[in-house]
DNA sequence: GCTGCAAACGTAACCGATAACGATTGCAAC
DNA sequence: GTTGCAATCGTTATCGGTTACGTTTGCAGC
């Protein structure tokens, strides 16, 4: 059958098997009370016609769908690592997903477009959703869950441990001999930019090494924001020995800066990130970072959320995860020790 | 707020107005014949209660919902591509978009899950679907397009040009003077995998060289898949000079057989792919590839789809969009030679 | 033969919104 | 004072299902 035709209803089935749509429902919906022969009939009538219910009719009726959201800004290259995960977490689980974005991918965000978004699935399509971004004025009827929410949020969320992982890589590099280490900040409103910044900080406190403001520049996460500021600190008389960007992306940036201005890494400078995405373990040399596992993130909440809906959650409310440091080729004990 | 407490509906606000829900739908859908003052009223009820109007109410009803839908079967590193590709088309084009899957992420599909799951949009959520999938059975009474369909399919589609593609990878390396070309397949269902195959033959005829079948294995596109059939051309005594995989999946994974084997590539063996997944450009060697742009796949289709439910596409059933021959370190001329 | 009861099935209200239609109101024109 | 018309707003049917409830039917038990 070709396109064109009106989308085949229960009534239409109904017509066909000689029956009401109320049996036609029970039939579909495996319910007692039908007798074996009219289920046959019913059955054969769908079969003729090629019936599928409405997911849209049967979410406004019924109160459970068995199907979970989740709300996205726009895409990035993390994006499909959480959303495997959050799929793998859902696997054979009875639970479809369905992800909403809009297409207003570089013009302003209306204000609340989370809220808004969340409204539209939530009100009757989902039983629960997941929200990736950085926000915690939840509003929702059903369960919500939140990766990587804003700071001091109290929603159910998942958020990676980005104090300890941006300590470990900062002690990494005191460890190495570094003295001088440069930080290429994210974007301040970001909780895990500020954490990242705070185990920066601590790290260096820790190792008695006072906090020198002119070698913390600010970048947005976005590959683009870091080489500017990379030049900045790399152009300076008493250059940094070591650079800890705040994301891979910013990180991957600025080795290609100090291959333009003829460093040689890890000899002239030591490089580090924070995300482990996929092409850090491809350059030469590899890329010291932090693994904290989009994946994972988007697997533990997709779990959170499944037993949210079904009311047996017994965790806590937020989960935080391990981040793990892997070290590769990027670094190394500075020349002048 | 917090969580809880029933989703506000437009009765709510009708209520707490003292209006009808049919005047607050007229204001809602911002249509003539409210008077300013009543207007005023319900957009105060409408802020105080945080109402947002129901997606699915609203699709129900209403015959355009301004949504579009895109069914997949799963998530695959390739996916995002396409998926960056259909945003940035329907940025700011009014359009939203719902993904969906479903949660059967590795256990065996039930026959028809691509009907079943447009039939669950296109009911009435969506204003049109893209489906990714080598499918051709559509029935839906909406405008659809599915990009990398089956073979000889008649639906709206948007493909990469396979054949030529392929053809110009078999040519580069036969240029560069192999004559002893090995072939790894993909999974024989697909449209992709024939058209790939047909020209590495062709390309081979066309230089007179003729075709040895056994040089020619099958993988399934998976990476994995790769191994084993790569070492079964690589063990015979008179092994291939190169070796053209039908993915760059398994081209990769024949890159490690190769060097599990002591092989050196480009010197023992040259190496060729197809799709230019961004692995290929990090690897050392880089790979020889065919770029097929899944980004511009995505774009395309969505372009399509967004003319079609309007009305207004003026171009051909089927797209097909041409492909770029990608030459990196892994190919070279044969030692022997 | 009548009652009782459960199985089988239809009727109709309902989910939250939209839109055709009807009803009310105010005001100008006759 | 009517009439006419437009502006404003409420009533109600409807989208495609689900489900509480009512009705019919068949059959066992008295």
């Amino acid at each position: 059958m070709a396109e064109g035709g009106a989308p085949v209803t229960m009534s239409d089935v109904a017509r066909l098997a000689g029956v009401s749509t109320a049996t036609v429902s029970r039939v579909v919906n495996r319910r007692y009370g039908v007798s074996s022969s009219t289920t046959a009939q019913v059955r054969a009538a769908i079969q003729q016609l090629g019936y599928e219910s409405s997911l849209v009719a049967t979410s406004l009726r019924r109160s459970r769908t068995n199907v979970l959201g989740l709300v996205i800004h726009s895409f990035q290259s993390y994006t499909a690592e959480v959303l495997k995960g959050v799929m793998d977490a859902l696997s054979q689980s009875g639970f479809d997903l369905i992800i909403y974005t809009n297409s207003d991918l570089y013009g302003t965000y209306a204000e609340g477009w989370e809220q808004r978004h969340l409204a539209r699935l939530s009100g009757t399509l989902t039983d629960g959703c997941i929200v990736v971004t950085p926000w915690d004025e939840v509003r929702s009827g059903t369960p919500v869950v939140v990766i990587d929410p804003a700071k001091g949020s109290t929603v159910p969320s998942v958020t990676a441990d980005n104090l300890t992982g941006a300590t470990t890589v900062a002690e990494h590099l005191l460890g190495l001999g570094h003295r001088r280490i440069g930080f290429i900040a994210g974007r301040s409103s970001l909780a895990a930019a500020w954490a990242r910044e705070e185990g920066y900080r601590r790290a260096l406190a820790g190792a008695g090494v006072p906090v020198d403001p002119e070698l913390i520049v600010r970048g947005d996460f976005n590959p683009e924001s870091a080489a500017p500021v990379a030049r900045v600190l790399l152009d300076r008389a008493d250059r940094p020995t070591a650079i800890f960007a705040a994301s891979d992306g910013m990180a991957l940036k600025v080795l290609d800066v100090a291959k333009d201005l003829g460093l040689c890494v890890p000899g002239d400078l030591s490089v580090a990130g924070f995300d482990n995405i996929p092409e850090s373990a491809l350059t030469d040399p590899g890329l010291t970072t932090v693994d904290q596992s989009m994946y994972q993130l988007g697997y533990e909440a997709a779990r959170m959320l499944k037993s949210l809906v079904c009311g047996d959650w017994e965790g806590p409310g937020q989960i935080v995860l391990p981040t793990r440091l892997v070290i590769r080729g990027s670094t190394a004990a500075p020349k002048t020790l």
